[in-house]
DNA sequence: AAGAAGATTCGCT
DNA sequence: GCGAATCTTCTTA
């Protein structure tokens, strides 16, 4: 049976031109990437959504060579650095010229995990992508993937969920001091690889 | 030209 | 719980 092992990119008319539908849709979906030293895959199981007209998002001010991938048709890498230590990895997620885009922020580690710790260092399993940073440093993204189209199999993609996902909380975002009371945070509930406090994942938001 | 803020993580108290 | 690490980008003078 050919392709048991076979991950399909997701096309991009399977994908939600809209981005609070993009954060949600995107949780149980797999992240997938491709290096020379092997291949890690993780099931997404966190997002946050930074549409057009939030403040806190870095398109608010308007497209400059920074922000462009933000600004593409959905399915791109927009990716950045911060704090001077992370890189950040985000899906366009608006029709193109518009602005939005969705923060991924935690995976389940499927494959490829030998790779990620060597890349993470001695962390439970758990830990491993438990966390924009952490999923940045575990998946190998760099500058370079900024603007990589992810609906096709190139360095970095997304890929079919492999299993259902379960049922989706919502919470305000993580880290952010603008729009702060916004609820724009999607996550697996009840999911150990999901990050944040007690009182971001509690059932009664 | 300079400065402050920023979608975080880690280690120590 | 707090602060350091460390750099890009945008804003303001």
């Amino acid at each position: 049976m050919p392709g048991r092992d076979e991950v399909r990119p997701l096309s991009r008319a399977e994908l939600p031109v809209d981005t609070m539908e993009m954060a949600r849709f995107l949780i149980g979906k797999l992240l997938v990437r491709g290096t020379p030293e092997g291949r890690t895959t993780g099931r997404i199981v966190e997002t946050e959504a930074y549409p057009p007209g939030d403040a806190s998002g870095h398109h608010f001010r308007g497209e400059t060579a920074a922000n462009r991938s933000m600004f593409l048709e959905p399915g791109r890498a927009y990716v950045y650095f911060i704090y001077g230590v992370h890189f950040m990895l985000n899906v366009s997620s608006e029709p193109a010229r518009t602005g939005g885009g969705v923060l991924l922020r935690a995976l389940e580690p499927v494959g490829g995990i030998d790779l990620m710790r060597a890349r993470r260092g001695p962390v439970r399993e758990r830990d491993l992508t438990r966390g924009p940073g952490r999923l940045a440093q575990a998946m190998a993204v760099v500058p370079e993937l900024n603007g990589v189209d992810m609906c096709e199999e190139g360095p970095i993609w997304l890929a079919e969920a492999p299993r259902p996902a379960g049922e989706i909380g919502v919470s305000v975002r993580i880290g952010i001091t603008k729009e702060a009371h916004q609820l724009r945070r999607y996550f697996e509930r009840g999911n150990p690889c999901v990050s944040g406090s007690t009182a971001h994942n509690r059932s009664d938001n």
